[in-house]
DNA sequence: TCATGCATTAATGTATGCATTGTTTGGACC
DNA sequence: GGTCCAAACAATGCATACATTAATGCATGA
């Protein structure tokens, strides 16, 4: 009755431009119209327009009327709105789970994460390490169910995917936010809400803080 | 250059739908195929299609493959999702306003709001209220600079909006809010953002478990 | 050289066409 | 009457066509 396991051009677009996006490849200040696009992913204008329209509603991309799509930069005062709602969420998802105590099992994967990013940074890999950490705060998100806040949330990661990649290699090891992510889910595991509200909080505005003042110091107004 | 004004048929279609979504016009379960909704509004598919899609990302439908386009009824579940986040962003935002201490002539719309909330109490009429109520809350989020937090959230006010409107009449006056409302003013104009913070807060809080309650003792489980 | 305006080009917004595929209907058969 | 099947129907996803209109290039003239 409902299969749903048709693969649509307009879902196949979305991904190849979104993962050309994040992952540098069409950068930020790229620019092409609808037609070039849709020669690229040899397909035709219409599926190529739904999914900028999606991209565009997640702030990716920008559609000017006669100059086609515009793959956004993320300036620092973007970096502000996104971490102030990071900052207001995440510790809410964080809180709302360890009041739930949620059985063991779904916490591995948190678990598993934080061992990731423990791992990772022993063996000074920066990349695994990020992937960890992205995967810890998506996991969170999961396990919370708040399907609005959980897609919303994403996408704001999404936005900041490549000036964390950037920053990434401009400041030091991340012991201190492995550090804090542990903390967290000791917090969480011990079912105490308001403790790990406020270490995700702290955990966030100290992030946000040290990337806005590394892309300060390095004069990256835009990524 | 950048003239900006014309007038869309995508724009004109997803404004039309939305406004019949929002006054019940199309009640939640309605469903209809994109020709005929092309036919009603006079235009061809392709926009249609393309509001659509934006109404879909913004929660009030859902496109079902073979049988059109869905208006999709509020849960109490979705209400959970939706005032859980309102709970964390709006005080954030509140706050923040607080702590800006913006000029006198910003908070003069939110004065305003605010006193025509309480006038509307005073003439017993509901439907000023609910206005001023929601005027209120935009404004805030307005007045607050952050882009993305406020797309999302006036995307939210617009899911819960055919709920409120039904609920407007199945509760006692709403003079508790509308002192709230006050208080948070003051407290922003005060310059205290922790107080405005815990007012807000207090206020969504109050606001969601009364909403709540009423979805249950009037068994509407979806509006 | 630089500004001006016209002709050309090209991108968008929208309509329409078409193949695919799921849904429904009308019987035939039990 | 109920069930099963096939044929007709219909909606979607995508391609393509087209009118509009902004951007661009170029020629012209100051």
């Amino acid at each position: 009755m409902l299969s749903e396991l048709k693969p649509t051009r307009v879902e196949d677009a979305y991904l190849r431009l979104k993962d050309e996006i994040l992952q540098n490849r069409m950068p930020p200040g790229f620019q092409a119209p609808e037609p070039e696009i849709a020669l690229r992913l040899g397909m035709s204008r219409t599926p190529v327009r739904e999914a900028l329209i999606r991209l565009e509603s997640e702030g990716l991309v920008r559609l000017i009327p006669r100059h086609g799509a515009l793959v956004l930069p993320v300036a620092a005062d973007d970096m502000r709105e996104i971490y102030e709602i990071l900052t207001a969420l995440e510790p809410e998802a964080a809180a709302s789970l360890a009041r739930k105590q949620p059985d063991r099992a779904s916490l591995d994967a948190l678990e598993a994460a934080t061992r990731a990013m423990e791992a990772a940074l022993r063996d000074n890999d920066l990349d695994a390490w990020a992937e960890a950490d992205d995967r810890f705060h998506r996991t969170l998100l999961m396990l919370h169910a708040n399907n609005r806040m959980t897609n919303f949330v994403s996408s704001l990661f999404d936005q900041v995917h490549r000036a964390r990649m950037t920053t990434l290699r401009l400041r030091k090891p991340p012991e201190q936010s492995t550090r804090e992510h542990r903390e967290i889910l000791e917090h969480i595991l011990a079912g105490d809400a308001e403790k790990a509200r406020k270490s995700f909080r702290a955990h966030r505005e100290r992030a946000a803080a040290e990337l806005l003042s590394i892309l300060q110091s390095h004069d990256l107004q835009a990524l």
